[in-house]
DNA sequence: CTGAAAGCGCTTACAG
DNA sequence: CTGAAAGCGCTTACAG
């Protein structure tokens, strides 16, 4: 395999220095459009991609963010990742991801040897830091930015899953039969722990309360984030009421298997068994799955445009952006277009 | 916050020219003992630590491993990258995970933009690229190991899963009752299928059909990785077959959930229900799971070796390391002492 | 608008 | 065994 082309070699190729080169890589406006166009195509022929090595060393930049987020394969990360890349990927920088499976990782992640460290900025996800380390400030003098979590003394990204809960239960309650929620457990084993399903849950005892609808705390079933914890819990719910009965799942992953149970049992979804997801996950579209959406690609994008930002030397205080969920209405709710949720 | 020190500060403090403190970074031989002792020190009081991207451009080493796995969150990968970072950090390399979320991001990880690709090495965990990859070969000139997975082109260290069914369905032959056994059911939309749930099953019926057990189809469930489909696999098997009956789990974590399942239905583990996980990470041995025990931190050792060798130049044929599991008999099997099992 | 030069923090022959 | 120098692939004032 041969050699990567360096700056030198494009320079040669389209006539210029190397300092013109360097010019057009880092957009400076002070560069004639024919002689960038020059550079451009010379680039491209030669397929040159800068080292971001050689960047950071000279320039103080690598063009590169770490995203550090829990260890947890779900559809969130996968959804946040590509709103963060969509606007990073743009303005030309890298992401390095770094799954915090354990403390001693996340802090030898920010200690000074690692690269997780040296690259220009971090973007954290799901972590409320402020009881992990002094001060509730990571150590480190690069720009931070949360998302799906709250910290007032970074730039925040976050959720109201409260309203989401509210609105869940406030939707669930206009319904004949009982009403049933599952709740997602935290590990106790996860390194920092995060709150969105307590919050969830909070908002929607809140709705059913002010509804007037009853909630037994045996109508509240808890399990770990799996679709066979959704089977569990519906057969669970069948023992204690008879169909038609309400459930709110706190989460896609879960909701999707509320539906296989119901299916195997023969229960029919929107009518028998209505189940209400959270995520707006893509896949629950194809299943009819009704859900309380989280904009979670928009709110990626938002961190990484308040990073930026933030790698471009803006220095105010920490702003906090905060995004309301949306109630999306499926079969899985309604099966028929009778009545339309109108909040 | 100030500056991180450089070399020529270490040099000046120590008294000595920066190359030779660089040596001593080194570790080359040509340096005076004392003179070493003279440079640690003042890299130890001023707390230097290099810079990897320096190194990189200079020497055409970063010191820095980049680790590709799934983005699954199992205690599996936790333990395998304790191996692996147990033999790199003491040679003094630094790891980067890259958690594979999709094939497109694996791409560009190997695109040579990335940090990834500029790393010395990479360690692909679990994925069996041949499919993927045209010849079967990944898109670098980085010297390559596979871990949990075997390709004749790399350096692989696997284990033997087809010999771990064996042993637990020669182990469970022995008992009284039915057997049962649950499969780990491969996520249709990971992006790289993993084949060792099957190579475990594919075992396991071999051994019963030796011992003359029968093992009709419905005494096999399947399920996603999760402790819930335990729950719902015991479930199951108990309306098949009265106990006492015998469970091969698969997998710790779903063996756990038959556990769970069997004290909420007031069954005693390894009296009236057996149950023989796979993989034996640390929980089995508080829970008294007996399981069939993967060495992974060793396999991570291992594959950290054969990459370090391949970094310093080694350039000999393919090698393929075969680790073979081990059965622990614990009270989820055998409650007494009366019988050990003796293969 | 652009080139030549200095410098980023290291490594590595080259001399001694 | 060790220092001085050149060079890795870039960026950024500094002159023009």
């Amino acid at each position: 395999m041969k050699r990567k082309p360096t700056i030198h070699e494009v320079a040669e190729r389209a006539g210029v220095g190397i300092g013109t080169v360097s010019r057009v890589l880092n957009n400076h406006p002070a560069v004639r459009p024919e002689t960038r166009a020059r550079v451009l195509k010379a680039m491209e022929e030669l397929g040159y991609t800068p080292n971001p090595h050689a960047r950071r060393i000279a320039g103080g930049r690598s063009y590169t963010v770490s995203v550090l987020l829990p260890f947890v394969a779900t559809e969130f990360y996968r959804r946040l990742l590509e709103g963060l890349e969509g606007v990073l990927l743009e303005k030309r920088y890298d992401l390095a991801l770094f799954p915090i499976l354990s403390l001693a990782r996340l802090e030898r992640y920010l200690e000074s040897t690692t690269l997780a460290y040296l690259t220009d900025g971090l973007i954290l996800a799901s972590y409320d830091l402020s009881e992990r380390f002094e001060g509730g400030r990571l150590p480190t003098d690069r720009p931070v930015v949360l998302v799906d979590a709250k910290n007032p003394q970074y730039d925040s990204v976050y959720l109201d899953n409260r309203l989401g809960g509210r609105m869940a239960g406030a939707y669930l309650a206009r319904f004949p039969g009982a009403v049933f929620a599952i709740k997602v457990e935290e590990e106790p084993d996860r390194v920092f722990r995060h709150t969105v399903f307590s919050e969830r849950m909070a908002g929607f005892r809140e709705a059913l309360l002010e509804a007037g609808r009853p909630f037994p705390e045996d109508h509240l079933y808890v399990t770990r984030l799996s679709p066979e914890g959704g089977r569990l819990a519906l057969r669970h719910f069948l023992e204690k009421a008879s169909p038609p009965i309400n459930v709110f799942a706190g989460a896609d992953q879960v909701a999707l298997g509320v539906l296989e149970e119901a299916q195997r049992l023969g229960l029919t979804p929107g009518k028998e068994v209505r189940v209400l997801g959270y995520d707006g996950h893509p896949f629950t579209e194809e299943l009819g799955l009704s859900t309380v959406a989280q904009p979670v690609e928009a709110m990626g994008a938002r961190a990484a445009q308040l990073l930026l930002e933030r790698m471009q030397g803006y220095a105010g205080p920490p702003r906090a952006v905060r995004f309301e969920p949306t109630l999306i209405e499926r079969s899985s709710t309604a099966p028929s277009k009778e009545a339309p949720y109108v909040p």
